[in-house]
RNA sequence: GCUGCCGUAGCUCAGGGGUAGAGCACUCCCUUGGUAAGGGAGAGGCCGGGAGUUCAAUUCUCCCCGGCAGCACCA
């Protein structure tokens, strides 16, 4: 006998052996029908699947959260055999679930194209009408192999032999096609619904490595219903409006062109935005003791070869060689500069800890398919800064640096953000004594600081063990931008080193940190976020000011002026077009704040406010106007 | 970098072997109008670059450049 726990509370007695299906029946046959799998122990188990264990039970019925996951996967199933179907000689390999949907990967030599999923969307929907059940069966390891061998399923082989000794090989029918799969499944077919929409085909590599063969992936969405599918078509629409490429160039803020693929031509709006963020981020490190300083944008490769970016990231940088024959690199990092400047002068322990801080310029050569607006780009600025310090002070300064972070990420409004924690990789510099240090104390101080974090082993960079914060954006995509790396090796590799209280000579740790991270990014992240209605203190053109008739210029002009005496970016348009016309244009462009002056306006010494997004006007004095715009203008720190 | 798709006016896009079209934007004229497009006229293009096929290429083929989606990469 089994005891199952059900989600009420009640404990019941079954004969070990049952089925969901049988439980469920025995409740009553409507929730037999309705059943689509149950779930022990939270682990999602095939309806029909005899139960020999006792546990927390649970029915799942077609419209649960977690039948999604049965949907998509069965999806992709009733995908690849109408592939196989519509284009024998396909070969099929993996076809997991994702967020949102699911995808398939194909062997195919003629890659599939977007007219081709008319055909297969059409055939998946028979396959679904066939309502044909999906069994289970078990098979010995080598007869699987040779089964899929037998039919040229070579990729299936593979899959086989990576399955763990202790796991079954487990092949789902559903009617004649089968598929090597983990599962559990849908009850049938036809519980996969119409609800779903083939997206978008794209190469993908064997297993993720770069050096196997290239397969055709197809990616689809599928949901419980018609409704959700088309919710989350409307979703992915209004996620394309916010594109910061797209309000990049719909609000005027910068470009890109061919013959610098990869760098930004930042507009006089766009600009005032990056400067913006600068500004505040100066004032922020000034206060938290930093000092700023600039290295060069181009040094001898000797010193690239010292550091060990040479070595590692050559390909990856920009190179350039003098008549005299000699070569330097563009800086793909600040690091080296900020060392030398350390070194230069002798340094005590009592200068300890250095926090030196640059706007540094960078620039790397990223291959061409990994560029994306700003998000990804080949010269780029970073919140660069390095703390040069004694081992004792590394938690409290990691701490210092916790807490700075997680301040300002507050002032840009993202509240919701995760620290993950990336230790030794495989490639990297440095002995291991050195490595099991620098990860205890990177630990430690954040053990100390009470955030949680989640660990993202081998992740780390080549010379130390990093944090990396990833914030959450208006509509949930993750972003990292934050980092903290502990660096036990570079300040060795440059001579850098102190006098301690001994008169012996140290070397420093070394800790690298960026808030923003890329600064270009950063903007574009902000963009997204705030799909172009940004907060009045990083609105580059934050009020316009538009006259009804040619007489209220003089006054539009004097109230301008006194939004400029308080630091504010106004425009004015006298422009003669109608009032209806200017809003609207003015709107597009997303300034926050549109000032309509009349003649009502002219007599009574008043503005008339209105909002971006908003139909509502509201009339103040101008005096209380300039109070409230200006205040509101104050970026967060200032308050 | 890899796979696939794309590149026509500032933007969004139509067209198609005989050297081009719309809407918006732009310039000028009329209109001074109270909260998301007033009317008219005009200007604007080496159809991404190079080679090939052809009597003729923006159109077809190949190469290159750039972009998009995904993969791989990301100090």
């Amino acid at each position: 006998m089994i005891t199952l726990t059900f989600p009420d509370g009640a404990a019941r007695e079954y004969e070990a052996g049952i089925s969901g299906y049988d439980i469920a029946k025995g409740i009553s046959s409507s929730l037999a029908k309705k059943a689509v799998a149950v779930k022990v122990d939270g682990v999602m188990v095939d309806l029909v699947e005899p139960l020999n264990e006792g546990g927390a039970f649970e029915i799942v019925m077609r419209d649960d959260e977690d039948a999604l996951e049965l949907i998509r996967h069965d999806c992709a199933h009733v995908m690849a055999e109408a592939v196989q179907e519509l284009f024998p000689g396909t070969q099929v390999t993996i076809g997991p679930t994702i967020e949102n949907g699911f995808y398939y990967d194909f062997y195919r030599d003629e890659p599939f194209s977007l007219d081709d999923f008319a055909k297969i969307e059409k055939k998946m929907g028979h396959i679904i009408d066939r309502n044909d059940k999906f069994t289970k069966r078990v098979m010995s390891r080598n007869e699987a192999k040779q089964m899929f061998a037998d039919m040229g399923e070579d990729f299936k082989v593979e899959l086989i032999d990576a399955i763990p000794e202790e796991d079954d090989v487990k092949i789902y029918n559903q009617g004649k096609w089968f598929d090597l799969c983990r599962g559990p499944h849908l009850p049938s077919t036809g519980k996969v619904g119409k609800a779903f929409k083939l997206m978008k085909v794209a190469g993908a590599y064997w297993r993720g490595d770069s050096d196997r063969e290239v397969l055709t992936r197809i990616y689809g969405t599928a949901w419980a219903n018609q409704k959700d599918l088309d919710e989350y078509l409307v979703r992915l629409e209004e996620a394309e409006k916010r594109d910061h490429r797209r309000l990049g160039r719909e609000m005027d803020l910068f470009h890109f062109q061919e013959e610098a693929p990869g760098s930004v031509f930042w507009h006089p709006k766009g600009w005032r935005l990056f400067t913006t963020l600068i500004d505040y981020m100066r004032r922020m490190q000034e206060k938290a003791g930093y000092t700023e300083v600039n290295s060069p944008d181009m040094m001898d490769r000797a010193l690239w070869e010292q550091s060990g970016h040479w070595e590692k990231f050559r390909e990856n940088m920009f190179i350039t060689e003098t008549e005299d024959d000699r070569v330097f690199a563009l800086k793909p990092m600040n690091c080296p500069g900020h060392v030398q400047i350390f070194k230069n002068g002798l340094k005590s322990y009592r200068d300890l800890p250095v926090k030196l801080a640059e706007f540094g310029k960078v620039h790397r050569y990223e291959p061409s398919g990994a560029l994306h607006g700003l998000m990804r780009v080949r010269s780029f600025t970073q919140d660069d800064a390095h703390i040069f310090c004694t081992r004792e002070q590394i938690t409290e300064e990691c701490i210092k640096v916790h807490n700075l972070m997680l301040s300002i990420y507050k002032d840009f409004g993202f509240e919701d953000l995760r620290i993950k924690f990336s230790d030794r990789p495989e490639k990297r510099v440095g002995s291991d004594d050195v490595w099991d240090d620098a990860e205890k104390a990177l630990k430690h101080a954040v053990d100390k600081a009470g955030d949680e974090y989640e660990l993202n082993p081998g992740e780390g960079a080549f010379y130390g063990p990093k944090l990396e914060y990833v914030l959450r954006d208006a509509i949930g995509r993750d972003w990292q931008c934050g980092t903290v790396q502990m660096d036990f090796n570079l300040p060795g590799r440059f001579d850098a080193f102190y006098i301690g209280s001994d008169s012996d000579k140290h070397t420093p740790v070394m800790i690298h940190r960026a808030m923003f991270g890329s600064l270009e990014r950063f903007a574009g992240i902000l963009i997204e976020h705030h799909a172009g209605h940004f907060p009045l203190w990083l609105a580059p053109l934050q009020v316009v000011i538009c006259t009804i008739k040619s007489e209220a210029d003089d006054y539009a002009y004097k109230v301008a002026e006194q939004l400029r005496a308080k630091g504010m970016h106004v425009d004015v348009d006298t422009r003669n077009e109608k009032i209806n016309y200017k809003v609207r244009e003015h709107s597009v462009s997303k300034v926050p704040v549109i000032l309509v002056i009349g003649m009502r306006e002219v007599e009574e010494e008043t503005v008339n406010i209105r909002r971006l997004g908003s139909r509502d006007q509201t009339s103040m004095t101008l005096a209380e106007a300039i109070d409230s715009l200006s205040k509101e203008a104050t970026p967060p720190d200032l308050r």
